[in-house]
Parts: structure tokens; sequence; C-alpha cells
DNA sequence: AAAGGCGTCAACCGCTCCCTT
DNA sequence: CAAGGGAGCGGTTGACGCCTT
């Protein structure tokens, strides 16, 4: 529809970051906070683009970034939610605090495909190189392929169909109570068939103390979080979605997830 | 020491989603 | 309801550094 671009970019820097460049957002968001990116560049009196200040911000600036190597926790978690999640590299990266998307994919496409093609298993299907070949539906669709397939689910790609979960008619397609599989029913598959994936080897840093365990609940047709301050009751997803009722019906599910991260603690 | 190959990661691009009008 | 605009996402690229020859 011929839209505008969001810059000039015949006035804009592009490439590598000055560290004067760096001082100049750092010191306006601290001052201003996250306000409109399309307008930020000028008011901090930078030569860029809003999406680069963004991502300069996102991906390298904020104070809550973790750096370092990715721990051996890490890489499981990360392979287990992209076997659910696929490419999602945001919805990832919601559940490694500190971790941004771009770093996640990055460190997918560097280290972890490699490590899973050393282990014999397809990056992309997760499942063993020479089973791939034979079958190449992803798992994240295949093991949960009895409930998304009724549900109607048919997401872009290949990615997996929870990530759709919650757009549109998607959500309420299906009374959840019958058409879900008992936890038992995926237990020869090799994931934990409550699908929800912990973070409990993650140990908070100092800078997070206060920050609760948290796992994410795949319970299969709702992407809802465990936490321990839910009493142990388990999975919250029902309180969380009366809460997200009204919004819901119109948001991703995944939606919900990236803002537990930060609001939810 | 120089050149080439390779790996890593910051940044860009184009697209989609969602909110507002 | 439709159109426009802002924000976010995922794929891709390019620069840089390290390693090998």
């Amino acid at each position: 529809m011929g839209r505008s671009p969001c810059c000039e970019k015949a006035h804009t820097n592009k490439g590598a970051w000055t560290k004067e460049e760096d001082g100049r957002l750092v010191a306006y968001i601290k001052a201003h906070g996250e306000g409109c990116w399309r307008s930020l560049p000028k008011a901090a009196g930078l030569l860029r683009c809003g999406k680069s200040c963004r991502l300069r911000w996102i991906n390298y600036l904020r104070p809550d970034l973790k750096r370092g190597n990715f721990t051996e926790e890490e890489d499981e978690l990360i392979i287990k939610l992209h076997q659910l999640l696929g490419n999602k590299w945001s919805l990832i990266a919601g559940r490694l605090p500190g971790r941004t998307d771009n770093e996640i994919k990055n460190y997918w496409n560097t280290h972890i495909k490699r490590k899973l093609l050393a282990r014999g298993v397809d990056p992309h299907t997760h499942r063993p190189l020479n089973a791939a070949a034979a079958n190449a539906m992803p798992p994240h669709q295949q093991q949960l392929q009895p409930h998304f397939a009724a549900a109607g689910h048919n997401h872009q790609q290949d990615h997996p169909p929870a990530c759709s979960s919650g757009s549109g008619s998607d959500e309420d397609d299906e009374p959840s109570g019958s058409a879900t599989p008992p936890p038992s029913r995926h237990a020869g598959l090799g994931i934990d068939l409550n699908l929800s994936i912990s973070l409990a080897p993650y140990q908070p840093t100092s800078q997070e103390p206060d920050r609760p365990a948290a796992a994410v609940c795949l319970c299969l047709n709702r992407l809802g979080l465990f936490q321990d301050d839910a009493g142990g009751k388990g999975c919250i997803c029902g309180a969380a979605e009366q809460q997200q009722q009204a919004s819901a019906q119109r948001q991703h599910m995944f939606r919900f997830i990236a803002p537990l991260e930060q609001g939810g603690q």
C-alpha cells in the first residue's frame, strides 16, 4: 500500500554504532524511557533510523542483558523450545531472561545446529537424521498433531501451531477439555508430556534475585505459565486466561507469554 | 608474514501484526 | 469496516576476528 519509509534514509547513519551514538541513545532512554521509536532518533539527536535505535537498545544496550556464554541448561532449553515453537525466536527469548531473540537466533545458527547435527539430530525437525528424511514433518507438529490437527491449526510454513493458538478463531474452536490428550499420550515420544519446560536449572543472577522460578506451560491448547507463587497448583493459564479474556480474543497467545517475563515478576 | 577460509555476531531489510483513526 | 502508521519479528547480510595453510 505504498507505506512511507520508517525514516529518512538519505540522512541516517548505517552500520556499526559508535560509542557516542550509544551514549546518546542510552542517555535519552534513561531520561525519557522507551517511547516512540520513530521519533526517538530526532529527539535524541541521532542520525539513525528508529528501527535501528530500537534494535541497538534491545540487542545490545539494555541494562538487563546477560551477555556472556550460554550455559548448558540454556542450550537444552533453547533446543526444547525450538522443538516446540520453531523459529519463534522472540518467544524463545521470552523464556530466557537476559537473552535477546537476535542473540538466540545467532546462537542457534552458529552453535546449536552443529550440536544437534553432531548428535545425529536434524535441527529443523528435531528427529534423528535418518528418520528426518523419511518424515519431514517437524516433531512439534507431529507430537501435537492429534490436538492441533483437530483444532484446525495450520500455521505459516513449518512452524508449530502452538504459536498460532489464540490468533483469531483458532483460539476458541475447540472445547479444551475433551480434545486435550492426557499427558501420558506423548510419554513415549521423549518429551515431557505435561509439556512444561522448567527453568529450574537457571540460577537467577545477582541482578534478578527476586525472579520467581517459572516454566512454560504448553498444555497443548494454551500456552500459560507455571509459577511457584501459584501455590504449587500447577498451570495457571486458566486464571491468566480469565484475566486476559477481554483482550485475548484478538491477541496471539505468544503476545501473552512474552510480557510475563517483564510484567509477571 | 600473508592469504584464504571459516565462524561469529551486529545490523539491516522486508514483511506482518496490531492499534488507532 | 477500512486504511494508515508504528512496532515487532524473522531472515539475511556484511564486517570483523581468529585459525589454518
